[in-house]
DNA sequence: GTCTATAGGATGATAGAC
DNA sequence: GTCTATCATCCTATAGAC
């Protein structure tokens, strides 16, 4: 009886250490490829900032281009998932786009390394991955997109380009990740506010 | 006479080719760069993209370093140069922000592909040019700070965090440069206004 | 699960013929 | 100025001992 409860708690302690590792190893490569890029990230720089050799990662991962996928994916489904609550509610497109706001924002303080690979090195995905990553970066867009024009139909936001609007939102919500060392002082819901009303209400 | 005139002009030639053969190499290096990265390009993908072979371009070029410098340096005292003009005129906070999304709107007409490099690769330059474009972007984003904090003091900006009116409006028009296909349909001034209205008013 | 050793290929750069 | 040949080093990944 004994026996057969120390097997099953070694296996879980097998399969919890197993995928523990692999989570550290992408936490930590997450951290490299956002100061110098997946490709100027060796599986050695990875191996070292680990305290152990290239080849033992090979024992938990099936490769450099696994670390980029599971980390990338990850964060871009956290932005789809969310974006399709947004899109599910009832209530009004300014009041949708303060909502994106607040997730993006949400979503940066967990992910700021997932956000610097999804914006800097999906191209370096193969395959599946690849395509996958694009099509719900373009999905998400076009959702975007389509508050933006519905807001602007009703009279509510003013008549700018659509494009040019989500472009400012977008481009300032997806570099947010760099701004992680200024924005550690600020309360996160403070930050919020400020955002919500510099990218709707303006500055002057 | 003739003589002397003929290796003059074939003096002028050899330069003048040597300057623009280089020119090549930067320009077609930079859309590679632009497209993967600086350390996902190798000197033989730049030769193969200009039909010659990776060990010819060294007769141009010192390295895939003088590349990179070349480039970045080169925008990056575009961007300041076009700041001090900006910080030397007598006019209003605001007018001088809208004058500096004007002319990031322009330098990126220009430099798309150099401004990828500053954003995305100018952790790989080395030794003094890093520290030189590393100290010229901290004087940048100050000579911006200050307007704004100007702006706040005079009441003529909404009293917002500075960090977030600066943060927002400086990663906008720093990924302008990802966004050229769809404003190449969009006429410059056209784009000027909106961004202006945009980024100053807000879209609500 | 980590190590050493190493395969097999790519990389930045140089030497020297033409 | 471009080429071929090559160097020395780095890269991802695997094999197999412990």
């Amino acid at each position: 009886m004994y026996d057969g409860l120390s097997g099953w708690v070694l296996f879980f302690i097998f399969v919890l250490m197993k995928s523990t590792r692999k989570e550290e190893i992408v936490a930590v490569a997450s951290g490299l490829f956002k100061e110098k890029g997946y490709s100027a990230v060796s599986m050695r720089d990875i191996a070292q900032a680990m305290n152990m050799k290239a080849a033992s990662l090979y024992n938990h991962i099936s490769g450099k281009q696994e670390i980029l996928s599971t980390l990338i994916v990850r964060v871009a489904i956290e932005f789809t998932n969310a974006m399709e609550t947004v899109m599910a509610e009832e209530s009004s497109p300014i009041n949708k786009i303060e909502k994106i706001i607040e997730f993006h924002i949400d979503i940066t303080v967990t992910y700021a390394e997932n956000i610097a690979a999804l914006n800097n090195d999906w191209m370096h995905l193969e395959g599946t991955d690849l395509k996958r990553v694009v099509k719900m970066r373009e999905d998400y867009e076009e959702n975007f997109r389509s508050i933006i024009k519905q807001g602007i139909n009703e009279g509510r936001l003013r008549p700018n380009h659509p494009e040019v609007i989500l472009f400012s939102i977008l481009s300032t919500l997806r570099t947010l990740y760099l701004w992680n060392e200024k924005r550690g002082k600020m309360d996160v819901n403070i930050l919020k506010k400020d955002m919500v009303s510099v990218l709707l209400k303006g500055i002057v």
